[in-house]
DNA sequence: TGACTGACAAAAAATAAAATTTGTCATTTG
DNA sequence: CAAATGACAAATTTTATTTTTTGTCAGTCA
C-alpha cells in the first residue's frame, strides 16, 4: 500500500491501517507501521487524524459501514420482504455477518471489538443505525406498536448474544443456530402481538 | 480469618480466599496470601485443592450457589407465583442479583467474571441449574411447549444482556430497567403462545 | 502556501533482571 | 499415620532499564 498520487488522503491512510492490522494484528500495529506502509513520515498521519485513537475509530467506522451496515441496508430496502419475516431476515443477516467476520477477518474483527469496548459513542451510533433500520422495517411492515423504536431496540437487545462481540467465543458452538432459532421463536410472538 | 480448629478444611480455605480477594482484589491475591491469612504454609492448601485454578473455581462455585442460586431457588419454589408471572419474577430476580453484586461485591464479582471466562464447565453447570429452575416453573405453570427446556434456555439467552457478566458495564445506564421491560414485553408473548 | 518532514519531549511498550508464586515432595510433627 | 511443613525447581510476576511510539511543531520543499 504505497500512496500512488502525491497527496495523502484519509482514505489511503485507513486502507493502509487495515492492511497493517491484517498483517501484524491489532496489538502490534503502530501509527509508525502505518506510516511505513505508506512510505511517509508518521507526522503526516497526524495532519489527518489527531490521535491514534481517532485513526482506529475511523478505520472501524468504515469497516462497520462497509461490512455490516451496507449489506443490512440492502436487506432493509428489500421489497420482497415484509412484516415479521422481514425483521427475521434482517436480524439473521446481522447475526450471520458478525459470525462470518469473526472467523474470516479475525484481525479487523478484533479491531472492531476493541474499539467498541473503548468508544461508547461509536457503538451507540452503530446501534442507532441498526435500530433505525428495524424501526423502518416494522413501520412499513404494519407491525403496530405504541413505541416502534423501543420495540426495535428490544429485538436488538434480545438477540445480543448472537451479535455482540463479547459473545463471539460462543458462536463456535454447534448449537448456536438452534439456540438462535429458539430465541427467535420467542420473540416472533411478541412482534406479532401489538405491544 | 485464622483457622480456629486444628484441622484445616476446604470451607476455611474458601472463606479465607474470599476474604483475601475482598481485601487485595482478584489480581493481587495469591495462594500464598490465602495461606498467610490462615496462618498455614501454602503447601497445606495444595492438600485440599490441586491447583490455584481449582481453588478459585471452588470459591466461585460456592459464591454462585450462595448469592445467586439459593435466592433463585426460593423464587422457583414460591407457590404464590404462577405461569408467565413466575418466569418474570425469576428472571427479574436473576437480573437484580447480578446487578446488585456487580456493584456491592465488586471484587468477588470480578472473580466470578474471570472464572466464568476461563471455565466453560463451571458456567455451563450454572446455566444448567438456572435452565432447570425455569423449566420447572414453566411445566408447573401450565406454559405448554413442545420443548420446555429449549424454551427455558431461550428465555435465559434472550435476557443475556441483563445478566451475563460481559455486559456488566452496561448495567450502569439509567435506561437499563426500561430496556429490560421492553425486552420482557417481547418475550412474554412468546411464552403465552405455545411454541 | 499548504503538504510534508524530521527532530524532539513525553508517554508507552518491550526487554532484561530480580523477586515472588506455584506446585511437588521428602521430612517432620502431633 | 494423617496432616502439615518447609525446602526446592519451574513458572510467573514484578520491577528496573532500555527502546519504541506518540504527539507536537518549527522548518523544508514543491
Amino acid at each position: 500500500m504505497e500512496k500512488s498520487s502525491d497527496v495523502l488522503t484519509k482514505e489511503q491512510i485507513i486502507a493502509a491501517t487495515e492492511e497493517t492490522i491484517r498483517r501484524y494484528g491489532m496489538a502490534k500495529t503502530s501509527v509508525t507501521d502505518v506510516a511505513k506502509a505508506l512510505d511517509v513520515s508518521h507526522g503526516s498521519i497526524y495532519r489527518h487524524f489527531k490521535s491514534k485513537t481517532e485513526l482506529f475509530e475511523a478505520a472501524t467506522e468504515q469497516w462497520l459501514e462497509e461490512k455490516i451496515i451496507a449489506p443490512l441496508a440492502d436487506v432493509c430496502r428489500d421489497s420482497s420482504l415484509h412484516g415479521v419475516g422481514h425483521v427475521h431476515a434482517y436480524i439473521q443477516t446481522l447475526v450471520r455477518l458478525k459470525r462470518h467476520y469473526a472467523r474470516e477477518d479475525e484481525a479487523l474483527f478484533a479491531m472492531y471489538a476493541k474499539v467498541s469496548d473503548e468508544s461508547a459513542e461509536l457503538i451507540s451510533k452503530h446501534i442507532g443505525c441498526i435500530v433505525g433500520h428495524l424501526t423502518d422495517i416494522m413501520l412499513r411492515g404494519g407491525l403496530k406498536s405504541d413505541h416502534p423504536e423501543r420495540s426495535a431496540r428490544a429485538v436488538f437487545y434480545a438477540t445480543a448474544r448472537f451479535h455482540h462481540p463479547a459473545h463471539a467465543y460462543e458462536w463456535k458452538s454447534p448449537a448456536i443456530d438452534a439456540e438462535f432459532s429458539d430465541v427467535w421463536a420467542l420473540i416472533e410472538q411478541g412482534l406479532k402481538t401489538n405491544d
